[in-house]
DNA sequence: TAGATTGTTAATCGATTAACAATC
DNA sequence: TAGATTGTTAATCGATTAACAATC
């Protein structure tokens, strides 16, 4: 049991925990790091490493149980707890998310969105109302906010983001695309869409180079 | 100028460009490996390596020139040409990226659009026409696709995947919760939106640790 | 020219892989 | 017990950082 925690296993847990689930659903009782390895593309020796950063799940000449793997490592995302949301922006992203059955199934609670748009503004989305922004310091002030989801335009968003921290809000999922500055105690991170695709595109534009 | 391009590099490679695109509409004209750390939180060692991979760009005493820099990462990330893309899946996901400005503005065209649900088949969205996923096979053997969006639910993704493969597509850009198994002169990138989310929930929950 | 900053090589650091003793 | 596979330490590999000569 290792003690630091590596971003690259950071960025690696939310694979286990999804591979463990569809392991889950297909009734696969128990698997070896190499077999894990063969299905998530990692040496069995990375697996066996990343795991033990959190302890010994698993038992030697058997392997690891899938559902208490993925029960441990579900714990260890903080899946356990409920997280309340608030989505600023109800444009098409902010919708798509707000409509997105994974995120409440995963215990992501939206309970407010918020526009500039006054045609928006008074209606509801699955039953979560859209308030205007000039009431995301009063409602923020009034209930407990875990995490804002920003799904705005990139001029506003840095703003905003002022609005949530003096508010208290420290946990933001950001699909605007800026890198936003932000107090050390608050934990920013990025959907870059654009940046995935433009991954994409520079893999295409280079296919015949390796 | 070095030979092998990382996976790291890549990753870093459209920041490059969102940063450099920020800074000429702001109007700067020069900048140096250390203010561009300063602002994108790298090392100045780390851009003129990350820079130097593709060439010479810079100039000593100097720095690089804002929009020069700018336009040979566009070129090296594939975006001079334009891509034709098809989305597959016209939910909430699927027209959030039809409809993303940014989209079309970086040079990816949707030329159509596929679903199952007889009700949105026949109808367009910003003047792209919704088809039925039966035609998917006849409309990509009749036009040239570059890219496939994939925002269709995780139990279609991979036979939809050998659907494209088999019509000519070598590029997916995929929004559905799982990894895909592709041949390998495939391309594949995947944005698993509850893999970044529950990143965040993991730093949440470990946020008093280090 | 003197000052600044790159391009590039060398040193360091960290992450991945390999190996193997422990043990189920 | 014998066989399998983990947990963990050691070796390797690659990426980041530091240093500095080249040069604008």
């Amino acid at each position: 049991m290792a003690g630091h925690v590596s971003d690259a296993v950071i960025r690696r847990l939310p694979g286990y925990y999804r591979h463990l689930r569809e392991l889950e659903a297909a009734g696969v009782m128990q698997i070896s790091s190499q077999e894990l390895g063969e299905r998530m593309n990692l040496t069995p020796s990375q697996i066996r490493q990343d795991i033990n950063c959190f302890g010994g799940f698993g038992r030697q000449g058997y392997g690891y149980r899938v559902s208490e793997l993925k029960g441990h490592i579900g714990e260890i995302l903080g899946l356990t707890n409920e997280h309340i949301c608030i989505i600023i922006g109800a444009g098409h992203i902010g919708c798509a998310v707000a409509r997105y059955p994974s995120f409440s199934r995963e215990g992501f609670r939206t309970i407010a969105m918020f526009d500039v748009d006054k045609e928006k503004v008074g209606t509801t989305l699955e039953d979560v109302p859209i308030l205007p922004m000039e009431e995301l310091e009063s409602f923020i002030s009034a209930h407990h906010v875990d995490i804002a989801v920003l799904a705005l335009p990139r001029r506003a968003a840095q703003d905003t983001l002022h609005r949530l921290y003096d508010g208290g809000v420290r946990a933001i999922w950001n699909f605007a695309p800026t890198d936003l500055n932000h107090p050390e105690d608050m934990l920013v991170v990025n959907v870059h869409l654009m940046d995935s695709l433009q991954q994409l595109s520079y893999r295409m534009a280079h296919k015949n180079e390796n």
